[in-house]
DNA sequence: AAAGTTTGTAAAAGCGCTTTTACAACGGGG
DNA sequence: CCCCGTTGTAAAAGCGCTTTTACAAACTTT
């Protein structure tokens, strides 16, 4: 059934070189000898193996991918800006999706796979780790993480959508901020929060310790978090989760409690996720470009592929795309 | 940098068999000397070549997977769990997300990539294109799609659901129904469509036919199907939309007509992806086991592979996963 | 102690391609 | 009409592994 190199060749009377010449676009074969090749070839169905072929050059054609949680409608996005990109080169997308803490062995694994490129997305690496694979001959690009100049990453303008949306709520009076962080460890969430003192620093604020709490970005942990924080007294007027998905829970929890968003608390999230425009009140958030970091991202790898095969040197990256504040009616706006 | 089987059989002082051997976990090697190779492949951090292993074994421990869009929040579940199942197995999961009048092309491109098995879920393919996929010895299950019985399938009991769903909408009184559909040529769309029409015929009820408009289940589609609903005379006062994506469109678009969901209009949506809980009113919906069908459809094709080796026959499954109603408020329950 | 059995390892033949090298055949300029 | 540059094709050498075969060494068995 499935036809090899050999059998085409026999069929069309010409030797396996002809007909690699022929599929690989080269010259130095007559034409008509071509036209009966591709003939040969229609006729047997014939695919070139795949993995025959990538041993012979060593070249796979296809780049791998590292993300948290492929069902995360943050990262799912993302996804689909890199599939988008490698599927219009040609290129295959093989993923790895897995909890921040097991990343690393599939990082690992990742290093024997068939692939050309790694982008990683979401995930703390470390420039050792990065190199490790590097040295192996594979692209790496980082997507909302960075490190050394020498290694490409694209990430969104966290400092700026995080002081964007504290100023607008200072704009409407709030005093009293507390903010539901990210896992406490991960860096989006350090930036932002860092923006928020900072924009409030200059308005003469503070936000006391105790109005920090800590989720983990997943679906539920806003919930137990902003439970935490209406314990407190005086109740924050201003409440900025680290993503929309803690927003969202937050907001139930704050409406279980029949308190009033934005009336008595505003309330916002970070990512714009489809989500946030149905909710009543709608969140205002900060848009990430999430499709363009990944198509920019995987755009770049395809780069780094090409032109290393001309040993040219590629100006290396680190993009910083910005963000957006996206307005709606949870901060108070009408 | 990335050595060889050959330089860690050189510095081990054996010859590359004996590497390969360790590697493979086969017998007929010295406890003293597999130990011995084991440190000089940690030493030169040494791994081996997918494509090389690929070729001499004509096995590639990676699965293809197709859907029409990897952002959906319905799909990616489905990824989860295809992507869980093929870690688990210590597998690589290659995607292609592409609107399905484009995946035809894709799927014919998986053919030649390194894949032992191929999963194509929400795609309508012919049996001639998965037996010429087959053909190749790439095993291929699908997943919300069914073909002849010997073409393994996972898929969500549809019929039964959206019977429940309408059964419910009957108890609550409603009279006149209507029905967003999906674009009109899908089966999940058409099947519950039909347990609809059959729910309703046996309780002495009709739909008619301008009652019946269709989207194409993305984004944007429900809210302009339901605007046509909100033309006619006398008005629905239940809407059935053939999924969530479109029903949330459509509460949008009742609300903006001021019109009331449950008490004008009752409105349901099916998958109940993650949004659907968190609207106002929250949306009742039939719950389709999505992560399950990702992860059994992946634990088939695995199962498929490793029995093949024993080349004896899987008996074939054609599996159809329960759905569950998922009462909310958007029927008119409390 | 001779013959058979097991065990550890090496050598060599692929896996299905690409690519380099070699070499005929052909055509045009001197 | 001979030499040389083209052009079309074949032959052969890998790519980095696995796997089969062969064989020496060590250990049983009788």
């Amino acid at each position: 059934m499935a036809s090899g190199i050999y059998e085409v060749a026999e069929k069309a009377g010409v030797s396996i070189s002809t007909v690699s010449r022929v599929l690989n676009g080269k010259d130095r074969v007559h034409p008509e000898t071509r036209r009966r090749i591709r003939g040969v070839i229609e006729e047997l169905d014939y695919q070139q193996s795949a993995s025959a072929r990538a041993l012979a050059t060593s070249k796979h054609e296809t780049i791998g991918f590292v993300i948290p949680r492929v069902n995360d409608p943050f990262f799912s996005e993302i996804v689909r800006g890199v599939e988008a990109a490698a599927s219009a080169s040609g290129y295959g997308l093989l993923i790895s999706s897995q909890p921040r803490s097991e990343s690393r062995g599939y990082i690992q694994i990742f290093k024997r796979r068939f692939i050309d490129a790694l982008i990683i997305a979401g995930i703390d690496v470390t420039e050792r780790e990065v190199m490790d694979i590097a040295g192996r001959n594979i692209k790496v690009v980082l997507i909302q993480h960075e490190l050394g100049e020498n290694i490409p990453s694209f990430s969104a303008d966290n400092y700026s959508g995080a002081v964007a949306l504290a100023q607008h709520l200072l704009d409407h009076g709030r005093k009293r901020f507390a903010y539901i962080g990210g896992t406490s460890y991960t860096r989006d969430s350090s930036i932002r929060l860092q923006a928020l003192r900072d924009t409030l620093g200059k308005a003469g604020l503070d936000i006391p310790e105790n109005y920090i709490v800590h989720g983990d970005y997943l679906r539920g942990s806003g919930r137990i978090a902003m439970h935490k924080l209406l314990k407190l007294h005086p109740l924050p007027d201003a409440v900025l989760a680290a993503n929309d998905q803690m927003a969202v829970d937050a907001l139930q929890a704050v409406q279980e409690k029949n308190l009033r968003v934005p009336e008595d608390i505003a309330l916002t999230g970070f990512d714009d996720i489809p989500l946030a425009g149905y909710l009543s009140p709608a969140l205002t958030t900060v848009r990430q470009p999430t499709f363009e970091m990944g198509f920019q991202a995987a755009r770049k790898v395809l780069e780094m592929i090409t032109e290393a095969q001309c040993s040219q040197d590629t100006p290396d990256t680190q993009m910083v795309l910005p963000t957006e504040l996206v307005i709606r009616q949870s901060c108070g706006c009408p």
